[in-house]
Formats: C-alpha cells, structure tokens, sequence
DNA sequence: TCAAAAGTGTTTTGGATACACCCATGG
DNA sequence: CCATGGGTGTATCCAAAACACTTTTGA
C-alpha cells in the first residue's frame, strides 16, 4: 500500500434516477435537501458506498430507504468525478436508474422518504450538484433502452392497455406512434398475455387489459428473438391545438 | 466533512481498453505485469487518478503514455467496484474504451509501453484483477456503438478499401456480411470520399482507396440522419468448409 | 344522443436479402 | 495463363408507414 496511500483518500458514491409514469408523464422521484451543500434544492437520492459494499448494492439501498421496494429494474448507466462536483473533498458518483411502478409507491416513514416528491423529467432544471447532467445521461439511456428491450412493462401496473403502453411509448420517446401500427407491432412479438378482462368505471369504451409474459420473453430471446423498435424519424409530439377558436386579444 | 470522514478511504483508477485493427483481427493493448499484485499476468492499461484530475483526463493520460497518441476516439463504458476487487484496499475502476490507428502506434520509450502487447481480443483470458470481465464490457459496448455511429474508421489507416472496411465490421460483429449488399449501404450513405487512387503492389486487380468523410457526417448529423446497421440474423462467421467429398468413414 | 376513447385492415413503399459472373493485376 | 481478390446489378421479400371509420360505454 505504503506509496499509494495519496490516493486512498476519496469517496464515492451512488445517485440513482428513479423513473415512474404516471398520468401520461414520465416522473422522476427527487428530493429536497434539507443539509449543506445545496441546501434547498431538489437533488437526486444518493448516499456515499459503504466501504464493504457492492456499487449494485448500494444504489439497490438507496432505492429500498427511499421507497420501501425491492427486486425492481436498475441499471448502471455512468460515472461522474469531475475535481470540483463536490465541495467536501474528491467524491466521485456512479449513476444509476431505476424503473418503478409508481401505483405500487408509498410513502416511506423514513426522513429522508418525506422529503421526496415526483416530477416530470421534462420539467425539472436547476438541481443540486450536476444532477442534471446525470438526469439528463439517464434519460437518454432510458431512451435507447425501452427501443431495445421489453422494460417498459416496468413502469406500467401489471395490468395495463395498449393505450397506456403507447403513451407510456410517447412520452420516453418523445414523439408519437400511430396507434394502428403500433398494436400490431407489439402484439405481433407475441409478448403481452390478452387477460380478457376490460375496464370498469371509463365514461367511453372499456380498453382490454394487457399483462406482459416475461416467461415468453425469456424463451423468445433464447430463440435469437431480439426486441426492437425502429428509430421513427417522425414529428415531435405537438401539443395537439392549433388557434381552434378561442379569442385572443387582438 | 467531520461525519463522512470515514467515506474518504478510497481510491479509484481508470482502466482503457485500447483496441486497434490489423490483419483482419481485432486487438487489445495489454501490459504484461512486472509487480505486485498479479506479478507477471497482463492486464488492462490503467492507473489511479490523481487527486487534481478529471476521469477523462485520466484515460487519456493513460493512453497517451502508453502510444503517444492524442485526440483519439475515448469513451467510458462501466464502473466497477466490488469490494474485493483489489488487494490494497477499497479500489473502484471506472472502464474507458478507445479506438486508435494500429499503424500510428509506435512503441514510447516508457518503461511501462515496453511491457506492452496486441492481443487478439478473441483470444484474451486469464487477465489480472477482473479485468476480462472488463474487457467484455467494452467490446459488447463497441459492438453497439459500430452499428450505430461512424467509428470503425478510428481503427483504419486514412485511405482504406471497401473490403477493408467490411472485414473490420465483420471482426468487430463476429459475423459475415456479403459484399455486395455491404458496399450498397456503405456506399449510399454518401459518407465516403473516393480517393480516386488504388493500392499498389498487390497480386491482383488493386482497389480503390476511401476516405471517411467527417465533415459530411457532422452535416448529416445536424439534419437528422441516423447511422444504423441492422443487427443481423446471420450465421456466425465460419470456416467455410463442409465435408466436401473428404471421405467419411461409414 | 353525445362525448370520448377503443378497436380494426389494406395498400404502398423502401430497404434488406439473396445471388454469380467478369475484371485487373502480379507472378 | 493462372491465381487472387475487386467490382458490379436485379429480383424478391418483408416490415414500416400511411390512412379513416365503426364500436362501446357512461353521462
């Protein structure tokens, strides 16, 4: 050791973006610091690594601490350390994200868990550290991901609609999908189990549920079957409302 | 700081996965080890950073002792920070991947560069720490990133031929791709400069050299194009000879 | 009966694949 | 003149894209 021990005077640590959807948005769970430094600006849960723990580990604690679940989808995505991120010393952070199903979210009793709330990822700006540079390498990473591979059941209850899916879809992507196209494409993987059952309480025509079938998906991809979803040069989705007839002030 | 003294123990290294191309086979730079620990293994290029230094600076500090070479392709792939990993202490790595010209290296008069060697990737095992498994992540990584950006060209010398250029991808992909279709894609993504020239002093018809347009691709960039090659279903690349009519004993 | 979202098929188009022969050079 | 890789075109297939109306429910 003798000649390195310069070196062994850093920290590290864990910052783990947490995705939900929830009405048609897609929501990131952050807190509110309550101590220096930053104090008084949302930031993304973290917490330094315990000298005998995994990297994995420590981000699957800081999930558990701020929202009571387990066995949820992680992913290590990228590490930040520049000299001056930190003004307690050298602390370099491994981004993570993970995917939750924000229905199956409660409060959590712990201090830290009160002091978090949602907000939509295309809305938040101005966090604490550079968290919104790893918000923003997180989204991105979401981005390739969903197109890739079959998790964003992960974000939806285990009972869904196709229509649910799709906006689910749109909103990661940031774009919109043809409905008509979209439902064949998905339902022609062959993933989803049709449950048979339908909604209750809409004011329109109830929408089929949907669950995914991860055991088909696991035999699909042993089969060489690879998940993806083309790159649609499409238009950004528009906020839908052009000058219909509302007077403006002239 | 008081409180989180504790977490300032550690140390953290980069680790670089330099790959290079030659005679049809991708390479690995590896240092064969003359100290403690893994005494006489090789192993992966790396060392800590310093305490002023950013991650970036630091693999390319790494990389530049090691070739002498600057403003090469660099990326960071993954973290890795098991707590046993090292021997002297609690040592994460953050893993970069680079991309040089095999004909640019030159060996540096370093002590360290002496110790260095190409390796073919396929053929990599039994490297020091975890470092293999580190080796894996940046190749799978690489092989993502061929198909989705204009980067096979950091590996080639200025001016290449087609076939060139396909048995790289072909290298990287561990695959075989036909000729024909290849050149039509390649060709039709108008990223390439004909160079109007030929080799020289090859026993057969000499073909045209190439030159990877980057200004061009910047442009595309900029209007919306997207590089993309298909992953492909093929066959595993194979020794292309079946029984012919060697004789089989019935 | 109205509003609101669910659900559904066909045609067109473009890109991926498969495939085989002649060409230019050095030895 | 032979061996070696260079270079080229077409037909087929499949998946993506474009596109509009009817159905079911609650209010």
């Amino acid at each position: 050791m003798n000649e390195f021990n310069e070196y062994f005077k850093s920290a590290f640590t864990v910052d783990n973006v947490i995705f939900g959807f929830d009405e048609g948005d897609l929501k990131v769970l952050l807190i509110k610091r309550g101590e220096d430094p930053y104090r008084g600006k949302w930031g993304l849960p973290g917490y330094f690594v315990y000298p005998n723990e995994d990297l994995d580990t420590a981000a699957i604690r800081v999930l558990e601490e701020l929202t009571g679940l387990r066995n949820v989808f992680l992913e290590q995505v990228k590490t930040f350390g520049s000299v001056n991120r930190h003004p307690f010393g050298r602390v370099i952070t491994v981004a993570y994200f993970s995917l939750i199903k924000i229905s199956h979210y409660t409060l959590q009793p712990s201090s830290i868990a009160r002091k978090a709330k949602w907000h939509s990822v295309s809305e938040v700006t101005g966090l604490a550290f550079d968290h919104d540079e790893i918000l923003k390498a997180c989204f991105h990473r979401l981005k390739w991901l969903v197109r890739s591979r079959p998790v964003g059941f992960e974000l939806l209850p285990p009972k869904f609609t196709l229509t649910e899916l799709q906006h689910l879809y749109e909103a990661i992507l940031e774009t919109s999908l043809d409905k008509r196209n979209f439902r064949k494409k998905i339902l022609s993987m062959d993933l989803l189990i049709d449950l048979d059952e339908t909604q209750e309480g809409v004011a329109h025509r109830p929408a089929r549920l949907y669950q995914f079938d991860r055991n088909r998906y696991e035999e699909l991809l042993s089969e060489g079957f690879s998940f993806e979803l083309k790159e649609s040069k499409k238009k950004e989705r528009t906020t839908e409302r052009a000058a219909s007839s509302s007077p403006q002030t002239a």
